[in-house]
RNA sequence: GGGCCGAUAGCUCAGUCGGUAGAGCAACUGGCUUUUAACCAGUGGGUCGCAGGUUCGAGUCCUGCUCGGCUCACCA
């Protein structure tokens, strides 16, 4: 008669037959309907594209049997105690810091004497606690106690449940008593629970609680990753993220130094909340611009595209929302800045995600010297409120943001690693720093940087440790492609004619010479006009554009500029772009004609920049890949997860 | 997009010359009332990324594909 009910009618029941029942024999009653219901082969409780496998189908069964416990399996919620500050809840982490001062001090590998864990123990006199969390262990069972470690994500604390001391809480109205050792015991590693305790030293000097009551939370059917190695697999930890963050939580081999990707995530928003916090203190407003746009201007990149039906035209996701802020300098702002992401339809590596986050922030009446000021101060000050220090660790190199940071025109910086490079090659020798001041010059010295490659230019900075008979190698081979380069000469010549070209061609060379010897925070400056449309240029050369770009650790971190606001001079600049564009260069800008617009309102006299976060969170979390500072970076769909692509 | 490397149990990884698929952790069963990667005894767990090919025989050799890593080109 009573396996023929179903649940519902059961539940029914529960107000009036249920209490006249010991609870321990109701649970038994539920636990027969269910192996009832599985023989009967109703299995409809597995999610088809979860991996049925040993685990997850014991902890499935364990799911069931603690439905037939306490009743519902999620509950709603968990009321925790407020001990450690009135008005806040208890995390595992505020009790770990307000009572670890407790646990006495022993020598590595030796239990704390006796008297001091009494004493101890005596301070804490039955201070009471209710926490949450996940289960961190897994649950170190001694027949009839057993020890666990719960995790808020950030930290652990161990608790304590003795078969004779634990009472369970049904989640079912009203809350009834279930047996609490039957419950602990279809507990898995990473279950979420709640206990209450009052807080103890244990013989080996942790900080516990001593199990009261134990509430089941929340249910974790996929196992966890093992506790010491946690997850290696890139692929895994940047698609899961969430696996990657639990397992970088729960996992006990760590090195001192070595961050948890929590820890990365939150150093992340820390930056990000110092530099919203500087610019506000600096009279800056935040604004957000459109992200959806129906041209893709402000940078150089290739653009998404999508549809709007409704409209029935294209739009662009943003590359940069530079022109939209500085509309907005029109407009009477004196001081914007938005921190949110731009898209980029462009390869991807360890430096580069199709999404991703960009400061830009507009000062009126400054110009770039100034914002490098500016800039130079903001980077230093977070930096030190994200760490507490300035020197910071990148790998092998050392990283000083306390020093002024350098500043070299992007010549300067081109001539002195030529100077470097080249030091040992006497088949070189005649070029003189007058060499960069000479457009032909300069497109002879990008031709015979392409033409002698880019292996060999790797050997040459070696050049001073390689023996005689190799360096002697290289010279010969320096040597032959210089004199090849000359036999192009008329060809380099020619290019040199289209100033552009001179431009790209400057850029090339800074660029392999200069650019991955930046290692200390570095401003280049005097970029050639022809490769930066939007920035004015200098008053002391009209060839030379007043912008600079920030290096760091060899990565371009910031890029800005004095402001271009001539509305006749863009134009002319936007209109060289599109020459660009027609002659193939699907990077170069379109014409912004609103833009011209704004512009021809009158825009005072500004500096910008645009700061590359991700890149600048790599640096500071010492990571090699920008995949490893974006939670959930762009990877290639996952197939044998979605059923319909079969 | 090109080049190089990789994919084996839930996780971390071995797998020799082409000859029966392995370990640790995790799981399951039993024991253990203050453990510390708890311990002791036992058991189960595999589409060797996918699809072909060579071979008496393929995790291993060959080809194609998928996904990932590094790197080059492009870009911030």
């Amino acid at each position: 008669m009573v396996v023929s009910h179903d649940q519902e009618s059961l539940s029914g029941w529960e107000g009036g037959l249920a209490p006249a029942l010991p609870h321990h024999l109701f649970a038994l009653f539920y636990i027969a309907l269910y192996n009832q219901r599985f023989t009967a082969g109703a299995q409809n409780l597995s999610i088809p594209f979860i991996e049925e496998n040993d685990q997850t189908r014991a902890r499935q069964e364990h799911l069931e049997a603690l439905r037939a416990l306490v009743g519902n399996a999620y509950p709603n919620k968990f009321e925790r105690s407020q001990i450690v500050e009135m008005g806040k809840e208890d995390t595992i982490t505020a009790i770990v810091e307000k009572f670890r001062a407790f646990e006495p001090k022993a020598p590595e590998g030796e239990r704390p004497p006796a008297e001091a864990i009494e004493l101890a123990n005596q301070q804490l006199s039955d201070k009471s606690v209710r926490i949450a969390g996940r289960i961190a262990t897994p649950p170190r069972v001694m027949g009839k106690a057993a020890f666990v470690h719960l995790s808020d994500g950030v930290m652990r604390l161990q608790i304590y449940v003795k078969r004779t001391d634990v009472k369970g809480v049904s989640n079912d109205a009203g809350g009834g008593e279930v047996d609490g050792w039957e419950l602990f015991n279809l507990l898995d590693h990473g279950d979420f629970i709640g206990v209450e305790g009052y807080l103890f030293i244990t013989k080996t000097g942790e900080l516990s609680v001593h199990v009261r009551t134990l509430q089941f939370l929340a249910k974790a059917l996929l196992p966890l990753p093992d506790k010491m190695h946690g997850i290696n697999d890139p692929e895994i930890r940047q698609r899961q993220r969430y696996a990657d963050l639990i397992a970088g939580s729960l996992k006990l081999d760590r090195e001192e130094d070595e961050l948890t990707p929590r820890e990365v995530f939150e150093r992340r928003s820390k930056i990000i909340s110092e530099m919203r916090r500087f610019l506000e203190d600096h009279g800056y407003v935040e604004v957000e611009t459109p992200m959806l746009t129906s041209k893709a201007t402000g940078a150089a990149a290739r653009p998404f595209e999508t549809y709007h039906n409704a409209l029935g035209i294209p739009l662009y996701a943003r590359i940069a929302p530079e022109l939209y802020l500085k509309r907005l300098l029109v407009g009477g702002f004196e001081k914007v800045y938005e921190l949110n992401r731009n898209f980029r339809n462009e390869g991807i590596d360890r430096t580069h995600n199709p999404e991703f986050t960009m400061l830009e922030f507009y000062w009126a009446y400054a110009d770039v010297n100034q914002m490098m000021d500016f800039c130079e101060a903001m980077l230093r000050a977070t930096v030190f409120t994200a760490l507490g220090h300035t020197h910071v660790k990148y790998g092998d190199l050392d990283i000083d943001f306390s020093q002024p940071f350098e500043r070299l025109t992007m010549k300067e910086a081109v001539i002195r690693w030529w100077r470097i490079r080249f030091q040992y090659c006497p088949s070189v020798a005649e070029v003189n720093d007058q060499w960069f001041e000479d457009g032909k010059r300069i497109t002879f010295l990008a031709y015979f940087l392409k033409l002698l490659g880019l292996e060999s230019l790797d050997l040459v900075i070696e050049a001073a440790f390689l023996g005689d008979e190799r360096r002697k190698k290289l010279n010969e081979e320096v040597s032959f492609s210089w004199d090849r380069t000359k036999t192009y000469q008329g060809k380099t010549d020619e290019r040199a004619q289209q100033p552009s070209f001179v431009a790209e061609d400057l850029a090339y060379l800074f660029g392999e010479l200069a650019e991955p010897n930046l290692v200390q925070p570095t401003f280049i400056t005097d970029f050639p006009k022809a490769i930066s449309p939007l920035s004015k240029a200098s008053p002391a050369d009209p060839a030379v554009a007043e912008r600079f770009e920030l290096f760091i650790a060899g990565m371009e971190c910031a890029n800005g500029f004095s402001e271009l606001n001539d509305p006749r001079e863009q134009y002319e600049r936007f209109n060289d772009q599109m020459t660009q564009r027609e002659r193939g260069d699907d990077e170069a800008m379109v014409m912004d004609e609103d833009y011209i617009r704004a512009l021809s309102y009158g825009m005072p006299p500004a500096a910008g920049v645009g700061i590359g976060i991700d890149r600048f969170v790599m640096l500071l979390t010492n990571r090699q890949s920008i995949r490893d500072v974006i939670l959930f970076p762009h990877l290639r769909p996952e197939r044998r997860i979605n059923p319909s692509e079969g």
